[in-house]
RNA sequence: GCGGUAAUAGCUCAGCUGGUAGAGUGUCAGCUUCCCAAGCUGAAAGUCGCGGGUUCGAAUCCCGUUUACCGCUCCA
């Protein structure tokens, strides 16, 4: 990296990743949709891959952790209960100046305060003026200052509660603007629109009645957990402690969504929500910490590029949190969320629905709301950390240059290409034998045009791990030549190992049997 | 969201102060080739991001817009 800065990497990197078939921009033929983006036929298989190595870590390597699948779409008081819908609910202005982010509504009840303030001064000297005497309440009434600013105050709240009943932001701008309101840090009055900052894309159900139709895109897989805990426990006969896994999509409305597929609207989680005996949190906090860093390390990516990040502050459910970061070339972002949720969701959604969501302790002879552990993974981050990785530019000994994808064998999108060494002489056919046996294992990939060189680039260039190449020796004794992405050696083997080198090579229970 | 920069063939870019678009590479077809991208022949490919304006004439100047990148801001 030492003449490529990080910065002209990364552009490298999503370069490639689009001249390659793994990312392209949604849309792209009507100039895009913003932070939208589709996976490719190279990305779909790196990403699927991905995907089964979690769920095999965790499904099927812990007999107490069950899969779902739950739907996108899911009951509206799922969002009230999670507290999604009323924290994401605010007017937000800029101040053109200054640029300083402030609540509109905020804004108009300081300056409400304000005026308030200003009466209970009169108030007060009133006080003095008359001792004992003063009847405040009488002095309110009949007072022609307090009175005057009262009404302005009446009008100003009147008129706030009609813009915001009716969602009409021009007005509260409006309001604003007439009440003189200035930015405490520019002095300005140079507001920018009112918006409603909405974190969940909402879209309607039914023609039936106004409220019930309203049904948001989930901006995180783990509710569709929550409200199945019941079911998955009952059904699956499950003992504390255990878990529920699910991957899918989820949806956030972000106001500054870059960094290419870092931050999209559209996103894949993988999320694990571990339910526990209350009291024993911080110890199952503490152990899921160290196996998802341990799946991570995994990878063998180099020491160092992983990182704790314990969270300081809090959210309101939390009692313990932190994050698994990776150094991206922009620097260490979070990967991987890790927080001990305690009773909140499972507790409000037996407050909002009204069904008790408990699990019967036999040891305690009692039943309690379970404490919940949660592990949080962003399939797509994670996508982007295996490719920035895996990504390498290569000068060779002969002074060309290769771009190389060292992508683990077991994630690589190609498990094997299948190459004829010459276009002629039998050995097509030949290789499409070859093919034809070892396909049903592995996604291979036949090529039989341009110079074997220029086949061998265009594998690594995809992150392919291994070529079989067929010349006219194999013709004679049933040997080919396998070579290796990484080192670029070849070896002579029977084409009988084939199988067994590559099912060795890139199957997945390999690295699995490491976190063991 | 604010400010700055950019957008021309699949990719990387050229196109000077306005005169009807070009290279390299890649792609495709064929020939050649016994192992690491650069041999030969031929072909396809762009209403110059989009919309408007100025002009006899706009890839080029002006305005708007979309998308991306950088900085700021935000991030339950």
């Amino acid at each position: 990296m030492a003449s490529t800065s990080n910065e002209d990497l990364f552009k490298n990197i999503i370069s490639h990743s689009r001249e390659y078939g793994f990312i392209f921009q949604s849309s792209e033929i009507y100039d895009g949709l913003s932070a939208v983006y589709d996976y490719g036929q190279n990305g779909v298989e790196l990403k699927k891959n991905i995907r089964d190595y979690w769920w095999k870590s965790m499904v099927q390597l812990h007999e107490n952790i069950v899969g779902i699948d739950a739907a996108i779409f899911m009951h509206p008081t799922t969002w009230k209960a999670s507290g999604h819908v009323d924290a994401f609910n605010d007017p937000l202005v800029d101040n053109k100046d200054s640029r300083k982010r402030y609540r509109a509504d905020v804004l108009i009840e300081d300056h409400v305060a304000k005026m308030e303030a200003k009466i209970q001064k009169e108030v007060e000297k009133a006080r003095t003026r008359f001792g004992d005497a003063f009847n405040e309440h009488q002095f309110r009434a009949t007072h022609v200052r307090v009175l005057e600013i009262q009404q302005k105050i009446d009008a100003i709240n009147q008129r706030f509660k009609t813009a915001l009943e009716t969602g009409n932001l021009e007005e509260v701008r409006k309001i604003i603007l007439d009440l003189e309101i200035a930015c405490p840090v520019s002095g300005t009055r140079n507001w920018t629109e009112v918006r409603q900052f909405n974190l969940m894309f909402s879209t309607q159900m039914g023609s039936v009645s106004e409220d019930a139709s309203t049904i948001y895109l989930r901006p995180e897989t783990a509710q569709g957990i929550f409200v199945n805990f019941l079911n998955v426990q009952k059904t699956g006969r499950m003992k504390i402690p255990f878990g529920i896994a699910q991957t899918g999509k989820a949806f956030r409305n972000e106001i500054v969504a870059r960094q290419f597929i870092f931050r999209m609207r559209e996103f894949e989680q993988m999320e694990m929500q571990y339910f526990v005996k209350p009291g024993t949190e911080m110890e199952w906090y503490h152990t899921w910490k160290e196996t998802r860093m341990n799946w991570h390390r995994s990878l063998g990516f180099p020491e160092g590029k992983h990182r704790f990040h314990d969270h300081l502050k809090l959210a309101h459910y939390a009692n313990a949190a932190c994050d698994i970061e990776f150094e991206f070339p922009f620097g260490f972002k979070e990967l991987e969320g890790i927080h001990s949720r305690t009773d909140f969701d499972l507790g409000n959604h037996e407050k909002f629905s009204g069904k008790k969501l408990q699990y019967f302790d036999p040891d305690l002879n009692q039943g309690y709301i379970p404490y919940v552990v949660e592990t949080s993974i962003g399939l797509d981050r994670m996508f982007l950390a295996v490719l920035s990785q895996s990504y390498h530019e290569e000068k060779l000994e002969d002074g060309s240059e290769r771009v190389v994808l060292r992508i683990p064998s077991f994630l690589a999108p190609v498990k094997c290409a299948v190459l004829p060494l010459v276009k002629k002489d039998g050995l097509p056919e030949k290789a499409r034998e070859i093919m034809d046996r070892i396909k049903f294992d592995h996604l291979c990939m036949y090529e039989e045009k341009d110079s074997i060189g220029k086949r061998y680039r265009r594998q690594d260039a995809i992150g392919t791990p291994f070529c079989i190449t067929i010349d006219h020796e194999t013709l004679q004794d049933n040997s080919v030549t396998i070579r290796y992405r990484d080192t670029m050696l070849q070896e002579r083997i029977p084409v009988t190992q084939v199988e067994e080198i590559l099912m060795e090579k890139v199957d997945m229970a390999t690295p699995l049997r490491q976190l063991t």
